[in-house]
DNA sequence: GATGAATGAGTGTTCATTCAT
DNA sequence: TATGAATGAACACTCATTCAT
């Protein structure tokens, strides 16, 4: 495999386990079976792999989202397609599920690195698609970037929580009240 | 002042500036105009700092709550009031707000730290408020356990959120649109 | 009881659990149920309280050793019965034994403190006693300046030795044995 | 040269000196003209350096002395031989000599690391060769446990102490004072 | 004299990062 | 590219000592 890609995810089970700043370096080498110095040549530093993570999964989102777009389905459908997408994406990636939540703050962690080009963060698609759903009557007249934000991390969060939760079997139930839940809070 | 007080509101300061693990005990000393060695006769060690930051606060939270407890008011009421109080805590205390969202992860930073006594987090506290709800119709049949994190945790963010976002003025009104997305999202 | 005599004995015995370096100045004053304060009221520092350890025995050396002066008995029957005086001192005080044995090197600790006065050292003492018996005679022509540091610290740790070594039963037979072992490596 | 064995004679060199305590992992690395970090990947901590210098230097006590059990001497001749040893290899390094002597405490510093395998230590070795000695009449009936400690120790003080006085030039003449002091001291 | 909260210099240890091989 | 030994700045924490009460 790809070493960046090998690094991404020893990285990611690592911090999922220990914690960013508990995380060695060395203890990333280790688990992707490198010397230390390979890390280095592929990311500057260490903060560099814990941007990587979000940003990997950022252009997954990202990709999908874009695909979503070309759908003829409204605003609210789209946003709920993404969300379920998230969930998908998390089950299966318990580690990452975790690292995004308690790693992650507001878009990215370190803000000087910010988006690296002028991409939207997933907050403000929502935002956007909240914005042209309220155009349609399709929602209420709710303040979209807020929302565009609460619905944001109510995903992430609520992703993470049913797995520490134990909530494994009734995973798709649970989010799909989650759902609901989001849905009944917003409509007109 | 109380020297454990003065140490928690600089470490507050501090923290919500540099974060947890960029703030050095001796910048919390400086700011409180103390030595280090003060620091460490009133906590075990800088992680013991933080949790007290997040123990203060959900002092506050509990005494708060058993208040409620003794109103003839509907559990969703409850809700409402202990969520309102939490966003006045947090328009009062901006660095606060940071630091719980920034560096909280689900109850407590330090699961080992846990609460100390047998008290319930916040999160149980409105799962079980939420469970009376449904037993008087107030609300759906949701997961209670789940929606106790959630609706702990969007106020929690928000509150947040509302403030980096500079809607300083629109607080409350934004703030009472969230309660109406909670409260729609759960109603019957 | 003094105050000062108080501080000795607590400090003995906590400097015979921990060893000098480990042991906090705070241990001493809590085992003398006392304020650390005080104890800087009765020492200089900490070093001070060690050298106070080996001075106060060195001084009941000296007085016995003084009393055997004036006796008449020979220079190698002093010896012995010096070295018995220490044994039963040893017997009777096991953890200043350990102290004498593990914080102890030459005369004193400190070499700065050096003898206050201009005392002798008992290895010096035991020295002019083996110039003395040299002369009579008694013993064979040897090194006194080298056989009497030699009495002196395998006194000093075989007194030490045989209470680790639990020959607390045997311990006056086990004495008398290197009593004799010395006397034969001297005698002509 | 072997980084391990540097950082081993800078330490014994420095802790001479200055003593274990008072000496700084930051000296030792100094005088190795090498980085702190260094130090730290060869050795665990602080102590484990002064564990080494003695666990070297038991070592080649322990080859010496495998090598003498080969002879065809007698165990008496042994131990003379052993001590012969020691001395020489004190008069050669007399940063060793003091360190063994105001840094040693029976057999290692710490307890805890014991002999790493089960190896015997020196005052045990002498213990047998003792016992072996009094079967075949060559000395007295001794305790061999208690001798093969005093023994041990009046070795090592003994070499260091010739040092300090001294008595460089009148060295080996002093030793062969003591062990006739020694084997006069325990024959028939 | 007695107290013990406060001090802050001092130090062991860590670990991200580099670079010669 | 890949390695991993070496680096050294950084930092949490300790504890002898002081001094206002």
């Amino acid at each position: 495999m790809n070493k960046k890609e090998l690094i991404r995810l020893s990285a990611t089970k690592i911090i999922a386990e220990e914690g960013f700043y508990k995380t060695k370096v060395q203890d990333i080498a280790d688990d992707a079976e490198i010397a230390v110095g390979t890390v280095y040549i592929y990311f500057k530093n260490k903060d560099d792999i814990l941007d990587y993570i979000f940003e990997s999964q950022h252009t997954k989102m990202i990709e999908f989202i874009e695909k979503q777009e070309k759908q003829e389905i409204s605003p609210l459908e789209k946003i709920k397609r993404i969300l379920r997408y998230h969930f998908t994406e998390m089950e299966n990636n318990p580690d990452l599920a975790k690292v995004l939540s308690q790693e992650g703050t507001g878009p990215l962690k370190n803000k000087e690195s910010e988006m690296k080009d002028d991409s939207l963060g997933v907050p403000d698609i929502f935002q956007r698609m909240l914005e042209e759903s309220k155009e349609i009557r399709e929602i209420r007249d709710i303040d979209a970037e807020m929302f565009g934000y609460v619905i944001f991390f109510v995903g992430r969060e609520t992703a993470y929580l049913l797995q520490i939760k134990g909530k494994k079997d009734r995973y798709y139930k649970a989010f799909e009240e989650l759902l609901t839940f989001i849905v009944n809070g917003i409509k007109v």
